[in-house]
DNA sequence: CTGAAAGCGCTTACAG
DNA sequence: CTGAAAGCGCTTACAG
């Protein structure tokens, strides 16, 4: 009855099942209701079974022009809150079956230079996480795929939608929980990254720390490694007077500030409070536990990958309590959608010491 | 001259040019040679330089039967070493017009429910790591794809290549490492997980300490947590007479070991040396840093992709010194490369304590 | 309700 | 060396 060669075909179900090739499309697209009985349905859906068919991607992706394929844009996968992004992307659009590809960008992004260096181009929209300032203009070179960013500066909006982690809300606490212990003299080890992201905690550390009367925060810059966090904090470190606290940009440079502070002799907390940003795995595999901000990063690329569905329309998808808003994106600014974060408090945070110790300088 | 809708196609870029549809591809494939006259030649260049053509992927999928997509099935991506596996994948991949979907298979690998989620059915080949033992055997649900597997049995093969990490001889010479140093009671803490990768670490770590005279390593399972291993190495500690070494299958592992010891109040290394295995970032984030065996994560996942290339014919694959043996893999074993590990020494390990204090108990 | 046809964009035999 | 045609497998108007 059927031949044995390889995968079969909508014709072979619509053979087995006695009816057109366009039934057996309609039938497997829930499109049949009004336009085929009721028997060759279910005839067309036992074929199908039987024959273990599935539809040729490439033949529905070429006849409709879309692939139901995302790509994602992150500056490094290696780094666990990227990954995190990427498992809850990759669990929304295997929801809808969509897939997604990744793009981890070293550093600049641009259209593929050998004109068949396409595999990429077979793209529905693009993903993209906490990108430089300029870089969204380069993503555009990619066609005009919609485009949702993630982590992102909200105004510079070539995205249809913007999907933020609330940033500043974080710095926030960080800053209230340290001067709440009674810390007046912090420090600041800042990403060396341009990017909006890294931006916001900057400014917004120096604002609340303006805000409680105190000294601006000494900055020092840092490579996103535990190796150049040691160096960076060391700097910090022999500031005199010496800083009682070392705010981190991320748990790498807080895991490299704690290796300084041992490296000086200091203990963490009782001489020097450290605090991270990320909640990576690696804050409670220190010790002491890091206290830092805890982002939902698997959530922030659900989200983003749901926005993306909902900008292409894609049923089910966008479902915000029921009002269907799917695909309602044109005219009017991109939405932005920023997710809670919370302090988690942990054993790198202490008051400060009665009586600092002097540094041996001067 | 052209119509300035969405994207050119081939036709676009033969009228441009002033010739057929056929010439176009040849050209840009470049199988042009003797076929079409190089002044053609570079006109088609020109012509599709000039509109920025891209073949329609699905289009040629379609046509060729091939997608130019691997599948990557790894436990889970927030996982530093699979990450690091991707990145090589990825890497290879690219340089070959490919690109790599990721399947995170938190537990089953089955067959799409839904007939209509077959995005992941768009798939020349399939590069799956550190599977349970018996997974491969579902991976073939999905056709007759070629399969690689890196990290894995050699001989449970289905597989067409096997890419593997010297496993073993990175317990050899960890178990080595702590003999020279002086240790005789080793414990094991255990990854509980069924996979290849961690049955070799088990059987050889036994073999090393029996060989050595020493008495069976007492051994703790534990999940891949830090949580987790840090329950267990505390049981391991609790034993009496207490293990001088703590043999951690795993960096997150020894991570929780040497919470454990501090929590119990011994110091790493002086009064317990602990051993990892991986050389993840966390490894020179922890202090002291740990002594653990590097795996070559990213070359694994490029060597993986380039065997895939080579099963598949890919040109320019496979390529190992020169001898073109691309494709050559019907009939005879699968082949089976094994990359080399290496210890790397840190601060985690020293001699064990010449009185040491025993446990509370009894 | 059902069937036959067109066409997505590409590549590859096949005639000239 | 060049051109016209077939066909990959699907979905969607379009006639009956």
């Amino acid at each position: 009855m059927t031949t044995d060669r390889s995968r079969p075909t909508s014709r072979d179900v619509a053979r087995a099942a006695g009816v057109s090739q366009a039934a057996v499309s309609l039938v497997l697209r829930d499109k049949w209701r009004g336009r085929v009985s009721p028997g060759k349905a279910e005839a067309v859906r036992a074929a199908a079974r039987e024959l273990g068919y599935r539809p040729n991607p490439a033949a529905r992706s070429l006849r409709l022009g879309r692939t139901r394929t995302a790509l994602l844009v992150v500056p490094a996968l290696t780094n666990e809150f990227f990954a995190r992004l990427h498992a809850g992307t990759a669990r929304v659009a295997a929801e809808h079956g969509f897939g997604v590809v990744l793009y981890p960008s070293p550093e600049g992004i641009g259209p593929a230079r050998d004109p068949f260096d396409s595999a990429s181009a077979a793209l529905d929209g693009v993903i993209a996480s906490s990108m430089a300032s300029e870089a969204p203009a380069a993503l555009r070179a990619d066609g005009d795929l919609p485009l949702v960013m993630l982590d992102s500066e909200p105004e510079r909006t070539q995205a249809a939608a913007t999907v933020n982690l609330d940033i500043a809300d974080g710095m926030r606490q960080v800053v209230a929980h340290l001067l709440d212990l009674g810390h007046r003299r912090l420090a600041h080890i800042a990403a060396a990254v341009d990017s909006w992201t890294f931006e916001v905690r900057a400014r917004t550390l120096a604002e609340a720390v303006r805000a409680a009367g105190c000294a601006p925060p000494l900055t020092r810059p840092s490579a996103l490694t535990v190796a150049d966090g040691t160096r960076a904090a060391l700097e910090a470190l022999a500031a005199d007077p010496r800083p009682t606290a070392l705010v981190c940009d991320d748990d790498l440079l807080a895991a490299g500030a704690c290796k300084a502070a041992r490296r000086l002799g200091l203990r963490v907390p009782e001489d020097v409070s450290v605090t991270g940003f990320d909640d990576l795995s690696l804050a409670t595999a220190l010790e002491p536990e890091l206290t830092t901000v805890r982002l939902p990063a698997e959530e922030a690329g659900a989200a983003g990958m749901r926005a993306l569905l909902a900008v292409l329309g894609v049923e089910g998808a966008g479902d915000r309590g029921g009002v269907g808003t799917g695909g309602d994106v044109s005219g009017g600014p991109a939405e932005v959608t920023t997710l809670p974060v919370a302090l988690a408090v942990r054993g790198s945070t202490a008051p400060p010491p009665r009586t600092p110790a002097r540094p041996g300088g001067r």
